[in-house]
DNA sequence: AGCGTGCTGTGTAACGGTACAGATCGAGCG
DNA sequence: CGCTCGATCTGTACCGTTACACAGCACGCT
């Protein structure tokens, strides 16, 4: 063992064992056109002797001011951070920026409870990135007030938190107007996603009872999109699910079809992993897309091109591109992220 | 503005607001049992007026010693966490833990460059966990040389890092054996990974050549399982990819029959998704599984009960989980993960 | 009265780096 | 020869929190 005790090895150690000043061993690691050959040798000598670990990051960072990583505050349970496409895309946007702006990525878990918010302050990141949080979410308030750079996925509108999103009202209604093409009287069911339910638990939620805003935005969209082609809204059966699952999405519109034998002619999905169980359960039961039922997803991912399902085009990858640059104070913008109705074969034309 | 300056509100802010000690305060937010009534209110109060942030993560780590977060070095590009089900898998097994013990999750982006060694070392994590990492890794050294605990998924074997892996080797010759039965004189087609590879690369692949420890002893596995069978190892094409897609098995495996005109028998995957691919594109070209090809995957996801996939099963999401104990210290055993042959369609009987 | 005990509050010295201002010294130059 | 200048090196004061040891003080008990 070269260690002398258990402390762990110091610049300060390795200024001693190379005969220079703690500052010069700092340049040299830091900084190594400031310092001469001979020292900078001396250095990586003395420092390979002691067995040196490298700068301790929190006595950096605390000097510094700076951490060098990006927090992500996850609203959902984190192990869906891994499993949800959804999330996945936008993770996987997040992290390119890390990679090019050599970040680390810090998950920072939530449940929801007060007490997380100091959690979410306390956390060693210079900047903070919000997915799928809920109205009221106290962690929004904690982020804020650490002054650092804040960026969120789709909403809420929170003062000092970049939104970043596409026009969800506004692509809803394009959406529902797309879907409905050549359908008279219809009754539609709106399969929405909610993850403060729990599973299967809400039938007949109204608009403004749904708890994540983009939740509201596409509902208040798909109604106007209805309203102006002279539907009733009171005939949309708007049921929300937990999670983003096509098996949850599978045996509630089962359940819908057998049970309440709703006579539905339409489903508008908000994931297009949803939209695939509807397809699937139609089949199972005979029902034909899209003649005798009109199915559309979101987000456009790989499902949906291989399902000829029409959906709603969004990035989620960029817009974690964005909401990563946000973070990182490379920029403030408050942009829009596009979006187009992708059209296919599950709505007729 | 209730701030003065610019200057983040400290402890010593809210002290002298509160009228009591510094130390006071910190007993306050840690240990409020300790102070009376009366204080606390005063330091809750003194913190609002103030918009106190809260705790300085840096100073509080410094002092500590501890940073509440553990450490994810992955090998691949970072975006691949959140794309790839293998890894998605292990990771939310780790984060798992995260949630359990209230720990942050930190992803350090590495791209094999000697000088990510610092960044594994000066990361401010509490423990670490290594996935798909290469032989000569020096970020594995750069990780236990700061007395932190360290768990790897697979491999490679490191002093002082816990590896958690099935015993790939046995697996690897179980697996051949079942997927083989029912064959005389087959012509084998292996399916490997190894990341480092550029793409369709790395035909006739020699086993000590693979930069994965898991590769290699997949590997030996098949070749012993074989020879015991009394096949030839020079009959296996070892094709290794260097991404886990379904569409890099696809184009391959087309190639393979279509151009180079193998006359193969078997297929020996080496996860489940390139499996898939592997099914597609035979049933593309004709071929009926299982009677005219065999083919197995790895891993036993989803995927491979939809498609009834003989498969190799071992949880990922446990291996996970157990990494995440012991890089949290929770545990320092050396564990056996367990696996496990599921014979199902896609191979004779 | 004297003493131990528990509760509450306080000062100070770390933790391990980095910013900053300045010291030292030999070379170059009029 | 005196002076400036650049290259290199150094001492010290922080950054904001917590561990630790100790100081009052009220209370109950002998």
């Amino acid at each position: 063992m070269t260690k002398q005790n258990q402390r762990r090895v110091t610049l300060r150690d390795v200024a001693n064992e190379a005969g220079l000043s703690v500052m010069t061993v700092s340049y040299a690691f830091n900084n190594p056109d400031r310092v001469s050959e001979e020292s900078l040798q001396r250095v990586l000598n003395a420092s390979k002797v002691l067995g040196y670990a490298g700068k301790n990051p929190w006595a950096t960072s605390l000097r510094t001011g700076k951490s060098n990583s990006l927090g992500v505050v996850f609203g959902e349970h984190l192990t869906y951070a891994f499993s949800d496409p959804q999330a996945s895309e936008f993770l996987a946007g997040v992290a390119s920026i890390c990679v090019e702006r050599h970040l680390g990525l810090t998950f920072i878990p939530t449940e929801g409870t007060p007490g997380d918010a100091s959690r979410v302050s306390e956390a060693a990141v210079d900047g903070y990135v919000f997915w799928t949080t809920v109205m009221d979410d106290p962690t929004l308030g904690a982020a804020v007030r650490t002054g650092r750079p804040c960026a969120i996925q789709g909403g809420p509108e929170y003062d000092g938190i970049v939104r970043v999103r596409a026009d969800d009202r506004a692509a809803a209604r394009a959406m529902s107007t797309t879907s409905l093409k050549g359908t008279s009287h219809p009754v539609i069911v709106s399969f929405s996603l909610d993850h403060t339910r729990t599973p299967s638990q809400g039938y007949g939620l109204d608009i403004t009872e749904a708890k994540l805003p983009v939740t509201q935005d596409r509902l208040q969209g798909f109604r106007e999109g209805l309203e102006a082609a002279g539907f009733n809204w009171s005939d949309v059966y708007v049921i929300a699910l937990s999670r983003n699952l096509r098996t949850e999405a599978k045996t509630t519109f089962d359940l819908l079809l057998k049970e309440a034998q709703i006579p539905v002619d339409a489903v508008l999905c908000m994931s297009d992993e949803l939209a695939v169980g509807v397809l699937e359960t139609a089949s199972e039961n005979g029902r034909v897309v899209p003649n005798s039922l009109s199915v559309s997803g979101w987000d456009d991912g790989p499902a949906a091109a291989a399902e000829g399902l029409t959906t709603l085009r969004q990035s989620l990858y960029e817009q974690g591109r964005t909401c990563g640059q946000i973070a990182a104070g490379l920029t403030a913008d408050q942009p829009q992220a596009s979006w187009s109705v992708i059209e296919r074969q599950s709505t007729r034309r």
